[in-house]
RNA sequence: GGGCAAGUGGCGGAAUUGGUAUACGCGCUGGUCUUAGAAACCAGUGCCGCAAGGCUUAAGAGUUCGAGUCUCUUCUUGCCCA
């Protein structure tokens, strides 16, 4: 038996994938993509399933005749350097710098088609020089804006919060309560394309589905119309959005919410300031605002109905109303609405039904489905849909209000209030002005000396960095000392990667030209809407200024791959415990390999260092090779879905890669055999149509099933080495095989092609289809199956006829029964309907 | 609360999209080899049955010559909702 020595032969064809490149000058381009990480340090195994998944696809286009673009970069601003050099001294540029470096080191363990050439870094000034000339391209065409909003402040770290950062109103760092604060904050105005971001969903066909769903949610349009109703005994009015117009016969309540501006009218009312705080906690997600208590406050005040002159409506301040959604003020129709009727319930509030649901009980939930308007006067009898264009019709005449599309999505803030990031170009002049940094200037570089321990900014903790001179007018001026947030970063690094070294500009347009759009995009699900939304929003916001490029969209086709789950363990402390703290004994148990007590095994997570279920790739590669990690990785589910890490998968991965390696050196040393037509035309035929299978297995991101379809095909040779087929075919065919192989397990496949001595292993293999294939075909009698026949393919029905009746288990059902017809689908099954 | 997926052996999962259910792997059982174990190799492995055969894709109904796949009802699980 030939020992596999892995170790050998991955860092041999390692110095060799260095020097070799994707490229096939005459053939389509195909850029392949993986979303780039954080230099963290370490790669982790999700780094390794999208990464291997990519260079699947990448190898495969390549070997395809594709001219392929596969680069590799580094996401690499952000908090958590800040973080860790407060902790070990080193500035955050250095320990970034030094992840990179061992990043860069255990990502090429894996034997990726990485065209490293066209690295680059977020954090690196020729990269952050260009961004923030695309900032400036931007301000300059009106897509960003300064405004004041309402931010999730946290007193003790002196910054801003993204909403994810608090936990229970809490900072999820400094445990501090966190504040509404009011703060001046850029802005991109990502809702002026908020309609091409929505409508261009629908021609991305190659992004799942789901995406699509997530993003169309996320823009949130719906189509309403505001409507103003007079207040009884007051001059303001009220005006109130709603995408129900139709309801308006059934409006029984005014809700608006506690921060309206009828509000200060109750500001020394110690009841509302204490409803008031009652809202505050509510919460704001849609989920906490449907499933709370639906609270009110009577403000005793009452509208005016505008279509019926007697009736009067109270109004309330109601929590599940909130001040940043339309206008702030809604009318309740209870029969029609779940969380109007909830109200309605509890401040006994009339529910009268205005959409028939064809019957005459009392509603005991809203009835939200379509039917027949009711009780409506002049909208009586229409459908929701007619009745909502005819009522808007009716207030516009009116002038009491307008047909409105309201958005759910809003502008994206990216000021952030700390050091390691892009900083913002943009100066503030002592009379209060802001004016842009001029385009000679940049880049704006990030000071070296800052001192991290300050509170708050360490920007604006520096005067020397601060302060500075406006060129253009020589007046003092102070520079913003926000940075962007990190987002923006990884809005447009596909661009550079087009062009990485290109001096004159973001990128190269020629060659933007040529390789974009991303043709395949992988990454996490979790970037589902903010990252692609942005990515989106910057391939349509450059498109708007930059007429050269004309690319509507960054990614043809996406790909979200699941994540890498495993076992939890914890001792009986309740102490997280890491996979190799543990052992799993032979009466079922788990146990602690040092005090040898009980370990509570919990359900498979995603890896996480917080529940310390990582598993290190390093040291699995280490272990079993980089080619068994990554056929594991791939083997054991279909990409999209998560997979368990299995110690025992990956062993059973370099098993298998070692009879391979066996099989090849089986084949070499084989003495020939005595040649059989028959046996070698099937073992041909067999192996065929698997090749065929897996061609399509590729296509269909189904890399599981590749994978199954290979150990088929071991089999297959493994029955037939001992029979009678000549060394030409054995050695054809596992050359072919080994083509094959090298998008999942590069350095075994190219090392077998390189012992057969093979100089087309870069040209996949395609099949010819002359010849004669012996299928698989069924026969069943009314519609159960009663044999399964071999035939060569194609056979015609009277044909199959003439087998059945001859030797087939099918044929006692049939005999001496009245056969009433017959159903033939070719290659496939022959139904025989008999009476029964 | 709403939206979207999905439910197939002991486990991970296949099934050419309405045409052979349980491919392939793991695990398990038996065997060969070995002092023994590991590894390797061979055979078996959805359930009932000696067999012929019958049953089986969360549960129930429907459409069809034929349903894991389509339709309806119910149950369960997962994901998303600044």
């Amino acid at each position: 038996m030939e020992r596999l020595n892995f170790h050998v032969i991955e860092k041999k064809w390692q110095n060799i994938f260095a020097k070799k490149k994707l490229y096939n000058k005459n053939g389509k381009k195909f850029y392949c993509l993986e979303m780039f990480p954080y230099p963290s340090g370490k790669i982790h195994m999700g780094h390794v399933r999208n990464y291997t998944i990519g260079d699947v696809i990448a190898r495969f286009k390549y070997l395809k005749g594709f001219n392929v673009l596969h680069p590799m970069g580094w996401d690499a601003f952000g908090l958590p350097a800040e973080n860790a050099s407060k902790l070990n001294k080193l500035s955050p540029q250095d320990w970034t710098d030094q992840n990179i470096k061992s990043m860069k080191k255990q990502l090429k363990l894996l034997g990726l088609s990485i065209d490293w050439d066209l690295e680059i870094s977020t954090c690196d000034k020729d990269y952050y020089k260009y961004q923030q000339e695309l900032f400036l391209d931007f301000y300059k065409h009106g897509l960003i804006s300064r405004k004041e909003t309402y931010v999730n402040w946290d007193p003790v770290e002196n910054t801003v919060l993204a909403n994810e950062q608090v936990v229970n109103g809490r900072g999820w760092r400094s445990n501090a309560i966190v504040q509404r604060k009011k703060l001046s904050q850029w802005f991109f105005n990502i809702t002026k394309l908020v309609e091409p971001l929505l409508n261009d969903l629908k021609s991305l066909n190659g992004w799942p589905e789901k995406v699509r769903l997530m993003q169309k949610n996320w823009i949130g349009r719906s189509f309403g119309c505001e409507i103003l109703f007079d207040i009884q005994g007051k001059k303001e009015k009220i005006k109130v959005f709603t995408t129900r117009p139709d309801t308006i016969f059934g409006a029984s309540f005014i809700a608006v919410s506690s921060d309206h501006a009828l509000s200060k009218d109750f500001i020394n009312n110690s009841n509302f300031q204490k409803f008031k705080d009652e809202c505050n906690k509510t919460g704001t997600t849609e989920e906490a605002l449907a499933n709370a208590d639906k609270i009110g406050f009577n403000t005793n005040l009452f509208a005016q109905h505008p279509f019926l002159k007697d009736k009067k409506i109270p109004i309330y301040f109601a929590n599940f109303v909130l001040m940043d959604y339309g206008t702030g003020a809604i009318f309740g129709c209870p029969a029609h609405d779940q969380r109007d009727f909830d109200f309605a319930k509890k401040y006994n509030l009339m529910i009268q039904k205005v959409v028939s649901n064809n019957n005459n009980d009392d509603l005991t939930e809203a009835f939200t489905g379509n039917g027949q308007i009711i009780n409506s006067k002049f909208l009586n009898g229409l459908d929701i849909p007619n009745a909502k264009v005819k009522i808007i019709e009716e207030i516009e005449k009116l002038n009491i209000g307008k047909k409105k599309v309201f958005y759910r999505l809003k502008d994206w803030g990216i000021s952030r209030q700390r050091y390691w990031g892009c900083p913002i170009p943009m100066i503030y002049l002592e009379d209060g002005s802001v004016v842009p940094v001029d385009k000679s200037e940049l880049p704006i570089l990030l000071p070296k000396d800052v001192d991290l321990k300050t509170q708050g900014n360490p920007l604006d903790a520096h005067p020397k960095w601060k302060n500075t001179i406006h060129k253009l007018t020589g007046r003092k001026a102070t520079r913003e000392t926000d940075t962007l947030d990190t987002f923006v970063d990884s809005s447009w690094y596909f661009l550079r990667f087009c062009s990485p070294n290109y001096k004159k500009g973001p990128f190269n347009e020629k060659e933007v030209k040529y390789w974009m759009p991303v043709d395949q995009y992988i990454g996490g699900i979790e970037h589902a809407i903010l990252h692609l939304l942005y990515s989106r929003f910057f391939i349509k916001a450059i498109n708007s200024f930059n007429k050269n490029i004309n690319i509507s969209e960054p990614f043809k086709s996406l790909f979200t791959q699941g994540m890498v789950c495993h076992e939890t363990y914890k001792d009986e402390k309740g102490n997280w415990l890491s996979p190799n703290e543990v052992e799993k004994v032979s009466n079922g148990l788990t146990i602690n390999k040092i005090n040898k007590k009980n370990v509570i095994v919990g359900p498979s997570e995603s890896m996480s260092k917080s529940k310390k279920n990582t598993i290190d790739p390093e040291t699995m590669i280490t272990k079993y090779g980089a080619d068994a990690v990554r056929w594991f990785i791939l083997s054991d589910s279909p990409p999209e879905k998560d997979i368990q890490w299995s110690d025992i998968g990956v062993v059973s991965a370099n098993k298998f890669l070692q009879k391979i390696w066996n099989l090849v050196y089986k084949i070499k040393n084989r003495k020939e055999s005595k040649k059989n037509d028959i046996v070698t035309r099937n073992f041909n035929s067999e192996i065929n149509i698997l090749i065929n299978k897996i061609n399509k297995s590729i296509k269909d991101f189904k890399f599981n099933v590749t994978i199954a379809h290979f150990y088929e095909i071991y089999n297959i040779f493994n029955k037939n080495i001992d029979k009678k087929i000549g060394n030409v075919s054995l050695t054809s065919n596992i050359i072919k095989i080994m083509k094959l192989m090298i998008p999942f397990t590069p350095h075994l496949a190219y090392e077998c092609l390189e012992i057969f001595n093979c100089k087309t292993a870069d040209k996949w293999p395609e099949i010819k289809n002359n010849e004669k294939i012996e299928i698989k075909f069924a026969i069943q009698v009314n519609g159960k199956t009663r044999d399964i026949i071999s035939i060569e393919e194609n056979l015609k029905e009277d044909e199959i006829k003439r087998i059945v009746s001859g030797n087939s288990k099918a044929h006692k059902f049939i005999l001496n029964k009245k056969v009433l017809k017959t159903i033939f689908v070719k290659n496939k099954i022959m139904n025989y309907i008999i009476k029964q």
